[in-house]
DNA sequence: CTGACCATGGTCAGACTGACCATAAAGAGG
DNA sequence: CCTCTTTATGGTCAGTCTGACCATGGTCAG
């Protein structure tokens, strides 16, 4: 910025910023908190009670303060909203800023959408409007309040991109894992079913995309065979990536 | 946004946004305007004629207008800049939002990055600032104005990562273009050489990245063989993607 | 004890990649 | 005119990766 003084609206200030001479905007975060949870992707939404769009479910979000960021403002309102008091190493990734100008029927607001993923998918019970907030499969979701709908698209679409070439699918995953819980992550974002010793092959030729915790293993809800423990390892990122199939 | 009104700064009003219960921010759009020109990664900057940051390059931007997306202001300015008439077919993509408090000192401002990508690079002629405007090799870049190293250094990472997985270089080449000229896009985006046997059957096997124009060929400057040319075709991904080598 | 269920290991053909070599067509320079 | 350089284009070949399988092993529900 800061190189179009002259063309800033609202009188041809010289000072430029000094003098407010453009339209000051509202600006807000939206967060599109996703889980996977019960064999389904699920985010959290809000209920609007009151106009516009009263009665139907929102993202989660608010104003960004004065001396704040947006990433800074989107940890404090996923904080208020999902009760967690650990949100440190949680995964939050800005997504898009949203800018039509009559997005809001209200006034001009200017927002900031980020994707936030979750692991375990605690009930949501946080103070104030955490009451209303609650997890909804992401299929079979009504027509969302305000642009949210293709917030909520823009953020499914990320994740199954980032999912390919990242180590991002840890992150819907408690500290410890099973490959079939990873793998089911997958095809949950995807929606599609995957190759299960292909997807352990893959994953486990995949340096640093995750490390054996030696010793442990878990029944995975007392069926099958018990399953060796995984932990997150140190890579970001798949190379080669994991590409989705093609069909 | 939307869902916060409760908690909106400047008081509890409950009301929210009528009251105008928040700060205001100004918004800005930041322009990476990207080409590859004389064997170069190249980016449109513009010299800063005041404090702060008097001297230094910096992106081309500036505010968003009261009534227009940040998209719509992204594309004004990008024809004040530049001075081109025809901006509808270039590719103009949304990087992220910039809002550290004090990223500017002067006051805060939040800025949304966006990265462009021209074939032709023609001298930039607008009106306004265009006259300082000028096009700087991507290397040996002094340190920019403001946090502008960083929405170039995130422009960079992102255009180079698309190239992987998209049709994105035919942006960076005329209509018409030669596999040579487009292998260059790529050499010169990632900064590694390619085989080109191999660049040009991984090209042809992808079905509609381009399309060859029948019966045309080009003397690249006159050395060597001359060259088939193509178009763009209608393909927008890569599937299966082109990786940069991994060295 | 048996079958269902899941984890894990292995095989095998086809696709894809990277590293090459070979040839064709043009201009530059003697 | 001939040769060298340059670029485009075509092909080979081995190694790797992927997708589609088959097989085995451990655990629980009957």
């Amino acid at each position: 910025m800061a190189t179009g003084e002259s063309r800033a609206p609202g009188g041809a200030a010289p000072e430029g910023y000094d003098k407010y001479a453009f339209e000051p905007f509202a600006v807000t975060v939206d967060l599109a908190v996703l889980t996977v949870r019960a064999g389904a992707l699920q985010v959290l939404l809000v209920e609007r009670g009151r106009e516009p769009y009263a009665g139907r479910w929102a993202l989660p979000g608010g104003f960004v303060l004065p001396r704040e960021s947006a990433e800074a403002a989107a940890r404090r309102e996923l904080a208020e909203e999902t009760g967690l008091s650990d949100i440190s190493g949680l995964h939050l990734e800005q997504l898009r800023t949203y800018s039509e100008p009559d997005r809001d029927p209200r006034m001009r607001i200017v927002s900031v959408a980020f994707a936030a993923l979750l692991p375990d998918a605690p009930e949501p019970h946080g103070g104030g409007d955490a009451a209303q907030a609650q997890w909804l499969r992401f299929n079979a979701l009504g027509p969302l309040a305000f642009d949210h709908d293709r917030i909520l698209a823009d953020a499914h679409e990320r994740v199954g991109a980032k999912l390919e070439y990242s180590c991002l699918a840890t992150s819907f995953c408690p500290p410890e894992f099973t490959l079939g819980e990873l793998q089911h992550v997958y095809e949950t974002v995807w929606g599609t079913a995957l190759d299960r010793p292909n997807f352990r092959r893959k994953v486990l030729a995949t340096p640093g995309f995750v490390e054996q915790v030696p010793g442990a293993a878990r029944l995975t809800g007392g069926r099958g065979k018990p399953a060796a423990l995984y932990r997150a390892g140190g890579a970001k990122v798949l190379h080669p990536p994991l590409l989705r199939p093609t069909s």
